[in-house]
DNA sequence: CATTCTTTCTAACAACTGTTTGGTAGAGTA
DNA sequence: TACTCTACCAAACAGTTGTTAGAAAGAATG
């Protein structure tokens, strides 16, 4: 490896990381604020530096949002993947699929919180059709799983199948609006506690 | 009753009327653009008229949410109170409260999506501290009923209660992002069948 | 008919927005 | 020391924003 090689990727790795450091802090402050409602000067005003100074590093504000959202969605999706490929029953899947998910909201939350927020309004533009797309696939999996537990008996068969998923989606998703990492319930626990609601309801038996 | 005064009263009565089609307007734009996102030339577009012509009416675009968002939570804690004050046992005040929720959900859909995406927001500034006092009250409703419910064994006791208050406010709430009049349910259908996952989950006994 | 009142339009404003351009401090390299 | 490159600053840009002031159209009133 020739000297010249060495410093272009210290170099490239230096800037993927002060990008990486950039995109968390935009993430923040999108999450905090609303992307629309944040200037491109208070998340530069967030990292230490003038707003101009943004633009050395992303084209644009929306390409900021692009990455931030784009990078955690690649993650989840990976994430679900592995679940989906191990085979396990209704049930299980569904106990995989929802601690995966707070998973992502512990490792991911401020880009959650775009997600959710900022995603319908970005979806207008095409440059962010994953969104759309990611939204798909998502009703998909959960659908053919809560239809497949339903079928297999491991779910009940009384309830709308598209409301139930709903339910879930957003029983999950939401989280990521008040947890906090370092707070009173680590993820896991959220995640089990979610579990035995939506499994088996709040009702004394 | 003089000409005069009937004439004031039938004027002021028109002025009323008009200032609540705008502000019907005005919430199904900022609910579906973002209120931070959507310009009041966007507003006006929508009513019909241009940007300048909404100043007749309202001191600015804030005091158009606010107007909004005050007018739905007056109705809803008015709403809220009644079943409070019906005195039923906590299944029951529960089951009512949810039921109620989702009719406010039906007559206020776009403010309860905007209380939902912009109160963050919007309660930064001291006009909209009503917004924070609503939540706090709020919390304190569902946590008592919930803590009560337990006490007197209708509910579980193993969960985390302020789990299970964001759990169900966060699941019914957000119902109001994909609830649309008209459509295959009905706000007492969904009702229905959120209330029966609520308690008794969605496992197959 | 003339007058008044209500509602809207026209046209502008100052502030703020995302973005660009050219410069510069400082670390690394020869 | 001289040079280069990286990451940032300083200052401006054009477009958009919420908002305002004065004119005007039209209905209601006398």
């Amino acid at each position: 490896m020739s000297p010249r090689r060495r410093d272009a990727e210290g170099t490239a790795a230096a800037r993927a990381e002060r990008r990486a450091e950039l995109l968390a802090t935009a993430a923040e402050v999108f999450a905090t604020r609303g992307y629309a409602a944040t200037t491109v000067r208070e998340v530069a005003d967030a990292a230490g530096i003038l707003g101009g100074s943004l633009y050395y590093h992303f084209d644009s504000k929306e390409s900021m949002a692009d990455e931030i959202l784009s990078t955690f969605l690649n993650e989840m999706w990976a994430a679900y993947e592995r679940v989906l490929d191990a085979g396990l029953g209704a049930r299980e899947t569904l106990t995989a699929l929802i601690a995966e998910s707070f998973g992502c909201i512990d490792r991911h939350r401020p880009a959650v919180v775009m997600y959710q927020n900022e995603s319908r309004h970005l979806a207008t533009s095409p440059r962010f059709a994953y969104l759309i797309e990611s939204r798909r696939r998502f009703e998909e999996m959960w659908m053919s799983l809560l239809e497949r537990g339903a079928r297999e008996g491991a779910f009940r068969s009384d309830l709308d199948t598209a409301l139930v998923y709903r339910f879930i989606r957003d029983t999950v998703w939401v989280a990521a609006t008040w947890y906090q990492r370092g707070g009173r319930l680590t993820a896991d626990q959220i995640a089990e506690q979610y579990l035995a609601m939506v499994l088996g309801g709040i009702q004394h038996e």
